[in-house]
DNA sequence: TTCTCAATAT
DNA sequence: AATATTGAGA
């Protein structure tokens, strides 16, 4: 038999953090009792910042602790457990079904974990539940994907639109919000050109070593985008909430990992993000690819 | 059911 | 500005 065609998907998963790498980047330097300490009091952030400066901030416990990164232990299909997530908050607590999550953060990594798993899906496959599952991002729905995707694609027929001809860098059709984000990570080539055949299973990958410098490449002839922030820098470290606790029960991946059962799930972290005095809840999943 | 897309909401 | 939510049609 041929070396083999699966090739391409082992590659890919070697690029693949390793569980022991996961954790280094946000990884404690906090200590467990001072992560009791979230749920009585004061829930101390970081906030990070695009220059890579964190801000530190503090954040008043008018809100339950976060519904997600329960370790979901039974089989039960209950979401989650209502033990005391909706209790914290002042008069009512809602039905743990309907409790709101916090929005999710796109960073440049997570949407690099995007794009290579639609890259490796194949267009055609390529839809939210797939791609959730491919990514295997602990805490990240359905719905965030499908919003997302949609929103990449409007980016993806951008691009092609301004292909070739006179080229101004102004595509001035009213959406173009998130381009940035997009731009973080490099486009695979054929995403742009034409919907391909479910067989092109072999893609003429770009060699790993292309992958891994996901530099500051900015799609061809497009504005520069700011250098993605390192996270792990030891002066600002970030703390992280030991609520990566989390076991996945996560339903049976249909997608087979052909070798190794990599369980590569990313940390999640909540900060708040004071904006303008209004405060709202976000969700940042942290990558585990730093590369 | 899930997907996709446009519009709209937060 | 960046995500989420909704609603309609496939």
């Amino acid at each position: 038999m041929r070396e083999d065609e699966s090739n391409w998907f082992s590659k890919w998963e070697e690029q693949l953090p390793s569980p022991d790498e996961l954790m280094p980047l946000s990884q404690t330097l906090i200590t467990p009792h001072l992560a009791v300490a979230f749920d009585i009091t004061n829930n101390p952030v970081i906030n990070t910042s695009p220059g890579g400066v964190a801000t530190l901030q503090v954040q008043h416990s008018l809100q339950p602790p976060p519904p997600l990164s329960m370790p979901l232990q039974s089989p039960n299909s209950g979401e989650f457990d209502s033990s005391e997530l909706g209790g914290g908050g002042a008069a009512g607590d809602e039905p743990a079904r309907t409790l709101k999550r916090p929005r999710l953060v796109w960073t440049p990594q997570l949407h690099k974990r995007f794009v290579d798993a639609v890259a490796h899906l194949g267009i055609k496959n390529a839809v939210p539940k797939t791609i959730m599952q491919l990514m295997s991002v602990d805490g990240l729905t359905r719905e965030n994907v499908a919003s997302h995707l949609q929103k990449y694609r409007l980016y993806l027929k951008r691009m092609q639109g301004l292909s070739g001809s006179g080229g101004g860098s102004h595509a001035s059709s009213g959406d173009a919000a998130t381009d940035h984000l997009f731009a973080s990570s490099p486009v695979p080539a054929h995403f742009l050109h034409q919907g391909r055949s479910n067989s092109e299973h072999f893609l003429p990958f770009v060699p790993v070593s292309a992958l891994q410098q996901q530099q500051m490449v900015a799609v061809a002839g497009h504005p520069q985008y700011r250098h993605v922030p390192h996270f792990g820098s030891p002066s600002n470290a970030q703390f992280e909430h030991p609520f990566m606790a989390r076991q996945p029960h996560q339903q049976q991946q249909q997608v087979h990992r052909m070798g190794t059962p990599v369980q590569n799930t990313l940390q999640s972290s909540y900060i708040e993000d004071l904006e303008s005095g209004n405060a709202r809840k976000v969700l940042t999943l942290f990558p585990t690819g730093n590369d």
